[in-house]
DNA sequence: GGAGCAAACCTATGGCGATTAGGCTAAGAC
DNA sequence: GTCTTAGCCTAATCGCCATAGGTTTGCTCC
């Protein structure tokens, strides 16, 4: 029976996670920055989270979740190539208006939580829906996803990491990324057949 | 002018560490670390590299030379969806063989290290020399490396998180996903013309 | 309306890693 | 042989994670 005037909740310590996270990067993200945030000092953290990597969790957990809702609007009500495209773009921006949160939600050692597993097989399954379109099935829809992730976050990854240098307009490549990725994925569609 | 009995070289000190970063990990690369490594005590590095992101500098210069010497190696002698699938091919081994040190070559702020830009720039020129092989010039040459650069840090990246979590077959997927790209090479340089 | 439980915080402490300041030693130049 | 200086060192500070153990104070239930 939690308290009424606690000061820390595990929304709260979320919300100032990210933040840090966000504006700071992930060397931001400490035990005593997050409890500062909070009014409180580190050690009472322990009592709502289990350390560091605890906070790292949740964090993860939230933004693995806040993605599958970003991808499921973005999907919701298209087919085929446009829903790739919009699929697409949502995670791409996810990246670039939540670059700490984002990095959080691939990088690390997740113990099997179940809590990651099933935010994380809720956008396999976004993507998945984006492949039938194309009339990929089964094994060959699994290997295509594989195929749209990693071009979908290395894209991201790389544009955070500023492993785009050039000077060439980033939304130009993106526009060429889709139309690529496009065409790939009716090439496994129809070695698929 | 280096004294001959030096315990600490820069050479000496890029192996250790990546022998640390690639046994345990990012969080295992701490000056305290190298330096036990070294039979020297933290605070002498300080003479050779600026702190412990000194280290990482040098660490991922080094990284990045050993990767563009591997793409090099690999696209020597092929062309076209050849050499796609052989660079394609050494990429992804080298972040599998080498998972600490591939990780540190793209996370990071460089702050402009002309040392880094040399070597990223020759593993830039060695992908457009694969996709002149498509007939891709100029532009969109330089979108498509963006593309593909994407699609195998992504695969890399992917693969080193455990993002795959499924128990399907990863050599599988990366021959689906070198298809994909090819033909996603393809459509590119169509639209080129 | 008070007793008791447990939630929510706290201070104190230990340990580790980064970094700075200041000093010693010995290799190699002249 | 002197002297410069490269290469290491110890000492000390600071920030952070983590554990141990204690205090306050809502809440619930008689």
């Amino acid at each position: 029976m939690p308290r009424a005037d606690a000061r820390v909740t595990r929304e709260r310590l979320i919300e100032s996670a990210v933040a840090l996270l966000d504006e700071h990067g992930p060397e931001a993200l400490t035990l005593t920055a997050v409890a500062r945030a909070l009014g409180v000092r580190a050690p009472s953290l322990y009592h709502h989270v289990d350390g560091l990597d605890g906070v790292r969790l949740e964090v993860r957990v939230h933004g693995i979740e806040r993605l599958g809702d970003a991808l499921q609007r973005a999907s919701s009500g298209r087919s085929g190539r446009d829903a790739l495209s919009a699929v697409a773009r949502a995670y791409v921006d996810f990246g670039r208006h939540q670059p700490g949160l984002y990095a959080l939600t691939l990088a690390g050692s997740d113990g099997g939580d179940e809590r990651v597993r099933a935010a994380g097989a809720r956008v396999l399954d976004t993507v998945l829906a984006v492949l039938h379109g194309y009339g990929l099935q089964d094994e060959a829809a699994l290997h295509a996803t594989r195929f749209v992730r990693s071009a979908l976050h290395g894209f991201a990854a790389l544009e955070r990491a500023g492993g785009f240098a050039l000077s060439l307009d980033q939304d130009a490549s993106f526009d060429h990324l889709v139309d690529a990725v496009d065409a790939g994925l009716e090439r496994l569609a129809n070695a698929q057949a």
